[in-house]
RNA sequence: GGGAGUUUAGCUCAGUUGGUUUAGAGCAUCUGCCUUACAAGCAGAGGGUCACAGGUUCGACUCCUGUAACUCCCACCA
């Protein structure tokens, strides 16, 4: 088979993805085997993939993967989220295009409209999952809206408000104008802003001379004002308390009133109270008895609907429908023109703004459905402690402490919704203030007739007189069940899915959803399974780009993620996003990782190329006699010929007897990177436990680039056109397959190609269970290290010497201990392309010298020498070695530590010093020969 | 305003309870190579007072205190 120049994903990619989905291998059902599950955070059914899902599901991928090649039954459930403001803004955007009002539809259209968009865009991100391989369990797929999924949210609904956990009141509330609903705390986001303190004299009511000052940054909300409030303390004020002052255009009267939350520091130390449009004025209003006004409407525009009629007049009446941002430009105008205006300073404040439409928020006073949390989670310590006790791991751990200061300060929950798209409501009312919860109509006109009596109308037939709630739950109050109800642990309780699913394994996901979702997601596992939902919680980073910035829309710096995936291929993708992905930091995402994990591919697919060559070359000749390292005479030089012979002309032929060393070298070369292949799986292993995803790859990536292809390879390779031996051949294959299985997870079509390349095969690599670790003998590592560090320095001395590549030099080693370098010397010899390897007792004349460990090496070679630069090098390291010694003697002299020190640290220092000492003398030694 | 975190090579990060050679990796940079799997490559090299100032200790990148810079979370002083 011919393989190609590079390795090209896009044919493979779809051949192996729908040959996996094909053999079912994704799929999971409950068995003997023990679980591996996570449960995919839900996207918005509005979205498409960006960065964010594809680090997020990457990892999950590799976990997944991971799981079921430790032969565990890995369940990675799939799924959207209805997520009721963003999809419900754009299907009203999607109507407006079609000049359809949302307005002019009923509920029932509405909402029609609403599933057949769902229809038609709610499955494309998860579409686009499979193009970056991810191993879901399609069949799974589950939705926030699924019939099933809709009842369970409801029954907890009612269950709650049995409990006198849910209850429906009229509270200030954050309104975003924009979407028309009232939020829950966590869907605000503050913002810095530059805005501007208007400083507003309010005339006193008796036309007595002058007025009271107050300092705001919402003039539009002054026409809402019921008092002005100062600190009783404030003597600027005293004498003011109690009179009246008129604000300003509408002249209504309002009292000067006193409290104690008002700082007598800030602006002018007078504040205007609006209860209807604030938070704290609106306490500060029940306190002193005070009516809420309110001025602005649903979207946030002037209403003259509460104001008295003897109010109104001409100026006021132009402010009706003006949105407030307008109105504030406008009243600050008016109110300059009879001179109430004092100044107008630049300010710097914080204002909230919503987490999906971007609209400022407005302190609404309203009617809605809450939860209250403090309640609930008194229900069940475990919420908290299983966070804090590490019961549930949080990576990185930092975010304990987030999850028990929020739990510490939990507010109560804005459920309610001024929605169509999500689960209605299932609250009745009769019009007459009576409100009736119940799971289903039905149920509602039973409970209803229980407690008011049944209502009959004249004509005989029965009321139906009751109206359901129009409002919609929170998103949030759907997928906080999400890893109880994908396996219909509410709908259908104790069933034989929940119970071995259940509780997961691992959750991955955003530190921006800690409180949205993982927090009230505990509290749902504890609350209603009685236990946790997953035991490991992996927290992702925000990817940002090369500046550091968040990546968005708005910005225009998020890469198009299917464009990518066609540039480099799947494999590359999710390399390059998981090498800069340390645990819990954020990554900066750079292109040029992408193209590193395309080289990667190429760099293996080459690697199969090498060995595909050798494939039809190998010998069955057992090892053979070689004669390295053999003494020629006892006292002579000890002469290693390695790999050549002398032709008849006496000059030096290389590669023509390869054979002769590489039956050792290559057996031994096999030994070594098992040895090695050993040490990293266990690496690997200990740091996927602890989720050090990136640092894993790295590892991984490293092993094969370096130690396989640029190490061993080499090693073993025969000779051109020469064959290698069978059994070193079989050992790599037998390798290169198990470094395929550890980057499997990270990097599936390649690895699952490559696989089926190597060797004919009966399994795949996606369900292929790894074997279990062998023990190996670790010695040999230490002899790897040397030789690569030899080849190394050597190579070096050529660099450095310029000596040709092609040139053949011989090398003669001064040694105490000929014998470490047995094993290593014919390998030695090839890669350093020297002539032959021979050990000697004293300095060789006319040679390089250079001193690696512990022993001279004289290389001899036709290239005029370079004294002075040899010398440069020794002299360097000489000096780099004597201040070396001098900061271990100076330890060593010093009395206390060598009192105080472990014996085990005075006995390395104790080492370190005879060794640099001897090293030392090599030196010297070296230097005076070149005298 | 409160809390948490970060600061190690040009960039992104490792550095496991303080002591294995006066700090490691990848990328980038530089030098030399179109060597027969791979120029999307090979071989080699250079580069850091571990943010700063103190302290504890025989010994600090590592522990403590303070300072500075940056980041995040929480909190609606109008």
């Amino acid at each position: 088979m011919e393989l190609s120049k590079n390795f090209e994903p896009q044919a493979i990619e779809q051949k192996w993805y729908s040959h996996w989905m094909n053999n079912g291998y994704f799929k999971s059902v409950p068995d003997e085997r023990e679980a591996y599950t996570i449960v995919m955070p839900p996207p918005n059914v509005t979205g498409v993939l960006h960065m964010g899902h594809c680090l997020n599901n990457t990892i999950q991928d590799i976990l997944i993967r991971r799981a079921r090649m430790q032969g565990k039954n890995a369940c990675w459930v799939p799924g959207t989220d209805h997520a009721s403001i963003a999809t419900e803004a754009k299907v009203v955007a999607m109507l407006r295009e079609r000049g359809i009002t949302k307005s002019s539809l009923s509920r029932e259209e509405f909402l029609k409209y609403a599933w057949e968009w769902k229809e038609k865009y709610g499955g494309i991100i998860l579409e686009q999952l499979k193009k970056m391989g991810c191993s879901l369990d399609w069949d799974r797929t589950s939705f926030t809206m699924d019939p099933d999924y809709y009842k369970s949210v409801i029954e907890i609904f009612v269950r709650l408000h049995k409990d006198g956990i849910i209850y429906r009141g009229l509270r200030m509330v954050n309104w975003d104008p924009a979407s028309k609903t009232a939020l829950s705390d966590e869907e605000v986001i503050f913002k810095d802003v530059d805005s501007k303190l208007y400083y507003v004299t309010y005339p006193f009511a008796d036309g007595s001379e002058g007025g009271i000052t107050v300092a705001t940054t919402r003039p539009e909300t002054i026409l809402g004002d019921v008092a002005i409030c100062v600190n009783p303390t404030d003597e600027r004020y005293l004498n003011m308390i109690g009179k009246e002052v008129l604000v300003p255009i509408i002249d209504r009267k309002i009292k000067i009133i006193a409290d104690e939350y008002v700082t007598a520091d800030f602006g002018t130390g007078a504040l205007k109270v609006t209860p209807a449009h604030d938070k704290n004025d609106n306490e500060l209003g029940k306190k002193h008895n005070l009516r809420a006004l309110n001025t602005l409407d649903e979207e946030g525009k002037f209403t003259l609907e509460e104001l008295e009629d003897d109010l109104i007049n001409d100026t006021i009446v132009s402010y009706a429908g003006v949105d407030r941002f307008a109105l504030r430009k406008k009243i600050a105008v008016d109110i300059e023109a009879i001179g109430c205006l004092q100044k107008i300073e630049d300010y710097k404040s914080q204002v909230g703004t919503s987490e999906r439409t971007g609209a400022v928020i407005e302190s609404r006073l309203s009617l809605q459905w809450f939860m209250d949390m403090k309640k609930f989670i008194a229900t069940n310590p475990e919420i908290t402690a299983a966070v804090a006790e590490e019961k549930i791991k949080f990576h990185p751990s930092k975010f304990k402490n987030t999850y028990a200061h929020w739990m510490d300060n939990i507010k109560d929950w804005c459920i309610s919704r001024q929605l169509w798209w999500g689960q209605q409501i299932p609250a009745w009312y009769d019009g007459e203030g009576n409100v009736i919860v119940a799971e289903t109509e039905d149920e509602a006109y039973k409970e209803y007739s229980k407690k008011h009596g049944l209502k009959s109308l004249p004509s005989g037939e029965v009321w139906r007189g009751l109206f359901q709630d129009e409002d919609c739950l929170d998103t949030w109050f759907s997928s906080w069940l999400w890893p109880i109800e994908v396996f219909k642990g509410i709908s259908n309780p104790n069933n034989d899915e929940i119970k071995y699913y259940y509780p997961t394994q691992t959750l991955v996901t955003a530190p921006e959803i800690i409180f949205f979702w993982v927090a009230r997601m505990i509290m749902a596992g504890y609350t209603y399974k009685n236990e946790m939902p997953f035991e490991d919680v992996y927290f992702t980073g925000i990817v940002r780009d090369k500046q550091g910035r968040k990546m968005s829309k708005q910005l225009g710096n998020s890469p198009d993620l299917l464009g990518l995936i066609d540039q480099y291929g799947a494999d590359a993708v999710r390399f390059g996003i998981m090498i800069a992905s340390p645990a819990g930091n954020d990554i900066l995402f750079d292109e040029g990782t992408l193209e590193q994990g395309r080289n990667f591919n190429n760099k293996m697919w080459n690697a199969v190329k090498l060995l595909k060559m050798w494939e039809g070359r190998t010998t069955d000749d057992g090892p053979r006699t070689t004669r390295v390292g053999q003494r020629t005479t006892d006292d002579g030089p000890r002469t290693t010929r390695v790999g050549q012979r002398t032709t008849d002309d006496g000059q030096l032929k290389t590669n023509d007897n390869i054979g002769l060393w590489s039956v050792d070298s290559g057996q031994w070369s096999a030994l070594w990177f098992e040895t090695r292949l050993n040490e990293v799986k266990s690496e690997v292993n200990d740091m996927l436990n602890q989720f050090k995803l990136s640092e894993a790859l790295k590892v991984i990536y490293s092993l094969i680039w370096d130690d396989f292809c640029s190490w061993y390879l080499e090693w073993v390779k025969p000779g051109f056109e020469q064959p290698i031996e069978k059994v070193v051949y079989d050992k790599t294959v037998e390798f290169f397959s198990q470094l395929m299985e550890l980057l499997h997870p990270f990097m599936p079509f390649v690895t699952e190609e490559i696989y089926h390349l190597l060797d004919e095969r009966k399994d795949d690599l996606c369900t292929h269970v790894y074997a279990a670790p062998v023990q190996t003998d670790e010695k040999i590592l230490s002899e790897g290290a040397l030789l690569k560090n030899i080849i190394s320095g050597l190579r070096d001395v050529r660099n450095k010497n310029q000596i040709k590549p092609k040139e053949t030099i011989k090398v003669h080693i001064q040694t105490a201990e000929a014998t470490v370098y047995k094993s290593i010397e014919s390998i030695l010899a090839k890669q350093i392309n020297s002539a032959f390897i021979m050990y000697v007792n004293d300095a060789v004349a006319g040679t390089i010298t250079t001193v690696i460990g512990k022993d001279k090496f004289y290389i001899e070679t036709e290239q005029p020498l370079n004294m002075a630069g040899q010398r440069e090098d020794l002299e360097k390291e000489l000096a780099h070695l004597k201040g070396f010694l001098i900061s271990v003697e100076k330890k060593l002299s010093n009395e206390k530590f060598v009192a105080n020190a472990k014996p085990e640290v005075l006995a390395i220092e104790n080492k370190k010093k005879a060794d640099a000492e001897e090293k030392i003398g090599i030196i010297e030694e070296s230097l005076r020969g070149m005298e």
